[in-house]
Order: structure tokens, then sequence, then C-alpha cells
DNA sequence: CTGTTAGCGCGTTCAT
DNA sequence: ATGAACGCGCTAACAG
């Protein structure tokens, strides 16, 4: 175990003083080429690394990135894990897992417990907050105080603090066209937890779609719902009785979608023969299903990693430079595409089977948008 | 935002040096109860938190726990994610999540490399691994030269690194006497990926149950797969094309067991009617498969939270004491009992089907020891 | 362009 | 039982 080396160590080995070595190790300029080529070499070498917490003490900043993050349990979560992480183990910097639990996810003051502890233990230099639901405020304040955060998917009102989400409004539009040009018309809608944002944006998404056609939404066709497994089954129960049933039902997420699945089972309803089923997020289990399920696919890998993007570069601002950072607030949301993936849970209804047949392949991918 | 406040500002409050409230802090002896009390009081209501990069700088330890671990979209690693958080959140420590990639997964060097960042930044004072593989053998170098580590389920040789694991063994066994004992002789097995040690020890529980039988593993239905996704698609094309097919499979995990139902399915044989199958690990969508997938849970959660608390515990024990770690050594692995999960994929074979009938309901869930 | 000087906030001797 | 002084490894002025 080769005692650890520090700054001055290398300094010797380079003939140079500590300063200059800091200064190559952290991008300043007024380097010569030569010699920062020459430590740089010698870093190498002595596959030397930083005291990250000494660096912390002495100038502030941290190499730490805290994430602020519901269960990883919730399906969605670890393909955004894996952009996070991609981004981050390409840079200098760390992360830090803040997990909120099940129980947590509601209260806004336990979640508010878990930031004063990220911010009091005084590590992270940044935040990245994953559907930070009822601590959006706390977040904003921070924000605008000149701690870097950036927020994936939020719930609750907009707010100034840069924020990465998939176009919900859009993805549930495509969703629903795609029915309505299949045939439907009676199209049942299951909406997501009304806290959430996204809930309200996807209804919006089925409301558009539906009056291009000429259509209003029925209220007796629109249940409130709250994503949780489980959940959607009574729903879909009182779908698959009604008189008139609808001939196709949109979840609000894939996990709802299951239970319509197995609702509809369980009334000797076959997919799609005689019931269309749309979700949306497309995680992992829709491919697998009987039928696969035809969703649209949020681009979670790819939100986690803008935001780790945009985060990076907030930090990079805020080490650098002063308070231009409040001036690009402007620009600093992300809307991603979602993708309209179609499986088989879907068909033209009974009365009206004409039209185009989905395709049967499991991993057929049809563009939402043009 | 008020000024952070230092250990020397709630000394000033209380009356007494640095020191003290540094004693305090770190519940050293030799402090007064009295004044104990009040600076604890004091620390309390000013909301006051030690500065962890300072702290450990000036040798302390760090509070911080390095989690090295595979990809999160591992069906299997949000549970033992959510075990380890649950329990790093109850203790002054935070987790820094060095995330391996699907890519560096079997690469040894590159695991190397993270292993080396992590010990480099000096961060992290204890290491949490999980699947290390290749790496096995730097950690048990680490380990040994006194950086805690522990490991969750292991590959290749054992280590004198504290570890915890399920009984695979054992939960092979339990899962192969349930087939066996149904009535079914011919029981195929899907080996997992030769190089972890838990292919090894769930191979050798399913040939213990078919000693017990009085039978000997046929090799014609053995057959090595890798535990991937789609992996057991050809091998479970050549169990079912068989001449003499065997009347169950044995899949060493869920992953693969759901590409024997979707082969199945594709060859016009029912589950559990004309195949009965049993999976390993019991992974979230076996429970809504069709059918819902029999199957040997592991209690990752379980995992997750005991290997936290045993890295906790050897944090302790470094801070405090001294070299009488190596003495405990011995006493340092944990092996947590698994569970036969009967679902509906599994039922009598046919020319034998008189034997008890598997349980309907999705939950049911029998104890696989004893 | 580079070296020198001061701390950053805390743990740890060593006194008292 | 408690305080004073020193230094952990590094960055940030300030000189040159």
């Amino acid at each position: 175990m080769p005692k650890k080396l520090t700054i001055r160590d290398i300094a010797q080995l380079a003939g140079v003083s500590k300063s200059t070595v800091s200064r190559v190790l952290n991008t300043k300029q007024d380097v010569d080429p030569v010699t920062r080529e020459r430590i740089l070499q010698i870093i190498e070498e002595q596959t030397f690394v930083l005291d990250m917490s000494a660096s912390k003490l002495a100038g502030g900043r941290s190499r730490l990135i805290g994430s602020l993050v519901p269960p990883l349990a919730w399906p969605l979560m670890p393909e955004i894990m894996r952009g996070i992480s991609d981004v981050v183990a390409q840079s200098p910097y760390e992360l830090i897992l803040y997990s909120i639990t099940k129980e947590q996810v509601h209260h806004d003051k336990e979640q508010h417990d878990v930031i004063s502890r990220i911010l009091h233990s005084n590590l992270a230099s940044g935040l990245l907050a994953v559907f930070p639901g009822p601590s959006t405020p706390y977040l904003t304040e921070l924000y605008e105080k000149g701690f870097p955060v950036v927020i994936i998917d939020d719930r609750g009102e907009p707010t100034s603090v840069p924020w990465v989400s998939a176009d919900n409004r859009v993805g549930a539009h495509a969703a629903t066209r795609y029915l309505l040009q299949m045939g439907h018309h009676r199209i049942a809608y299951i909406q997501g937890s009304p806290e959430y944002r996204v809930s309200q944006e996807r209804y919006l998404g089925y409301c558009d779609a539906l009056h291009e056609a000429g259509l209003a939404p029925d209220p007796a066709l629109v249940q409130q719902g709250d994503f949780t497994p489980m959940s959607g089954r009574a729903i879909a129960d009182y779908f698959c009785t009604m008189v008139d049933r609808p001939t196709a039902i949109f979840a609000s997420n894939d996990q709802v979608a299951y239970d319509v699945l197995t609702t509809a089972d369980k009334h000797g309803l076959r997919v799609p023969e005689d019931l269309s089923v749309v979700g949306f997020d497309d995680i992992p289990p829709s491919a697998y299903l009987r039928p696969p399920l035809t969703t649209v696919r949020q681009p979670f890998y790819e939100m986690g990693k803008q935001a780790a993007e945009l985060l990076l570069s907030l930090l990079e601002v805020s080490s650098s430079g002063a308070h231009a950072l409040n001036k690009l607030s402007k620009s600093l949301s992300v809307r991603l595409v979602t993708d309209l993936v179609v499986r088989d849970s879907c068909s033209p209804p009974h009365d009206n089977k004409l039209q185009r047949k989905s395709s049967g392949l499991l991993d057929s991918v049809a563009k939402a948008q043009q």
C-alpha cells in the first residue's frame, strides 16, 4: 500500500510548488503548457487523485452531487439512474444517494428533513431531485439562493428551477389519437395521482386528441386513479362492467394498465379483441406481458442523462463564473419527446374493424411525433 | 440563509473551547455530563452539523460509505438498494453510488479502476460491494489491509471478506424437491453463468434433491445458460422439442424462466398443464405473469439491510477499537434463507397427476425450509 | 507564468 | 475535565 501521495509529493517530483500542481489539477489558465504536461504525466504515473475533503475544505467545491430520489423500486427509476450514473461517471464528480422511502414520498416534512441533511452535511455542491413532489418549493428557494439544483419531472406548480421532463401531453395525445384512428370512440381514461403535474398533462393530451376528433371527454369514462400497482383494478372493474362498455382504456401509466389487463382477463374479455389497452411509460415488463403492451415510452435514460448534464453545467458556471447563472434560467428546461410503442394490446373495435392492424412484432416502435 | 455555523460558534455559545465540543460530537469520554448536555442542547437548537470534509481531513472518519453496484436495471438491485438505503438513512452515514455499467461488469480492469477511484478520492471509509465479480480479489486485499468491506453475493472463490448471501443451494433443493414431490421425474435445469458461485450452488441444490429421490442428474437435461433475458430461449427450444421432453424445467433465475414461458407458448405447450416451470429470485414481474411464476424468493431487501448493518458495525469497530477486527472475521458471513413461492406455473405431470395441486393464489408463499 | 502565505473546520496531542 | 496549539491536504489571494 504505497502511502497516499499528496499534492506536495507530486509537486516535489515535478520540481514545482503545490500551487502550480493545484492549478493544473483545477485546469486554471496561466500555466506553462510544458510544465502542465509534465505534471499531468507525473500525476498519471503515480495515479494521484486529489483528496476531495481537503479540496472541499480549502476551496468550497466538492465534486459531489446529491441525488434525491424516490424508491428505486419505482420501475422507472433504474433507467433514470443509469442515465445519471453514466454522465457522472464520466465526470470528476461522485454521486451521493439520498433515497426517499415509500413512506416519505408524500410527506413534505420528512423530505424537508432529508434536504436539510443534504445541505447541512455540506457535502454536495449540487442537487439532482427526481420527482421531488411536495418539496419543490424548498428546492426552488434553494436554487434561487444560488445552490445548483435540477429537477427531473416535477409536481405542482412550475418553478424557476431547471428541470427536465418528457412531453406528457404530446405523448398522451399520440396514444389517444392512435386509438381514435383505429376506430375507437369510447375511450376510457384512468387518471394518475392528481398531485402530479404529469397526470394533468396526460389528461390534457387525452382531451386534445378527443377534441381534435370532434369528441368531448365523457366524464363517465374518466376515473381517478393513483398510479400504484393494484390501484387500477377497481376502476377497470367498473369499466369492464359498464352497460355501454368502452372499447379501449388508456391507463395513465403502465402499472395501472397491467391492472386493466388482469381485470379484463377476470371478466373474460380478450385483449385486444374485446378491449384495447394503452399504457404510459414503457417500463421493462411491458414488452413481456401477454399481450405485450402498447404504450407511450418515456425516455427515462435520456431524462437522467440530460438532467445530470444540466447540473454539471450549472456546477461549471457557479464554480468558474458568477451569477451569470440567473440569466440563463429561462432556457433551463428540457422537454423530451415520447414515443408511442405499438405492441399487441390494441386492435380496432368490434363494430368497426376495417382499420389498420397493429404490428405483431414485440419491439416495433412507432414514432409518436412526425 | 443563516451563515453556516462552525464548531467554534457553538463553542462560544456554550462558553467552552472547540475541543470540548469536538469531544461531545465524537462521544468521547471525559466530558462533564452537565456541559455535555448543555452543548448537545445548543447543537440541537442551532441544528448544527459537523462539516464532514473538515472532519475527515483532520483525521476523523468520513461517514461516507461507498457502494459498488452492478446496473440498477438488474431486477434484483432495487430491493437490495432499498435495504441498504434504509439502514444508511438511519445512520449518520451517507451513501456514495459507484455504479458499474453493463459493459464493465465482466471486465476486471475497469472494475479495478473504479475501486481505485473510490480509494484514491479518499472519501468513503467503507465499501459495500454487490456482486463484485472479478474484483473480489482486490476487495479481499483491501479488506485484509484493514479497509472495511462487505460483499453481497460473491463470485468465484470464497474469501475472507465479510459477505452476505442467500442460501442458494437450499433454495434450489427446495424447488427441485417440490417438483419431484409433485411427481416429476424428468426435470430439466438451466444453469446460470458459470463464473458466478451462485450458479454452482443452485446446481448443487438441484442435484441434492435428485439424489435424495434416488435419481441421478441427466446430463441431457442440464444446459448451460447465462442468466440474461433472452438467453434462455434457445435452451428452452431445445428442451421443448426433445424426443423425451422433460415435464418440468427449473430455470436458475426468473428472467430465464420467462424465456421458458415464452418459448413454451411458442411451441403450443401450456404451462403448467404440459410443462411446469420454476424460477429463482422472485423478482417483481414474476407475480404478474400468466401464469404467475412459482419461484425461489431471495430476500434481497434483507440482504441489503444486513450487509449495510454489517458494514456499519465494522466501521464502528475500526473507528473505536483496533485490529480486534480480524478476530471476528470467521463469523462475518451471513446466509439468508430463501422461500419457495408457490404460484401457478407448476402442476403434476400428465402421466402422474394425482398429487397435490399448486395453490391458485397469487401471493401464497410456502416456506422452503421446514 | 510561478512561488509564498494564509487559512478552510475540525481532531488531536499536550498541557493544565 | 478542559483549553491551546498544531496540522490534515488543499485553494486562494498576493507577490514577484
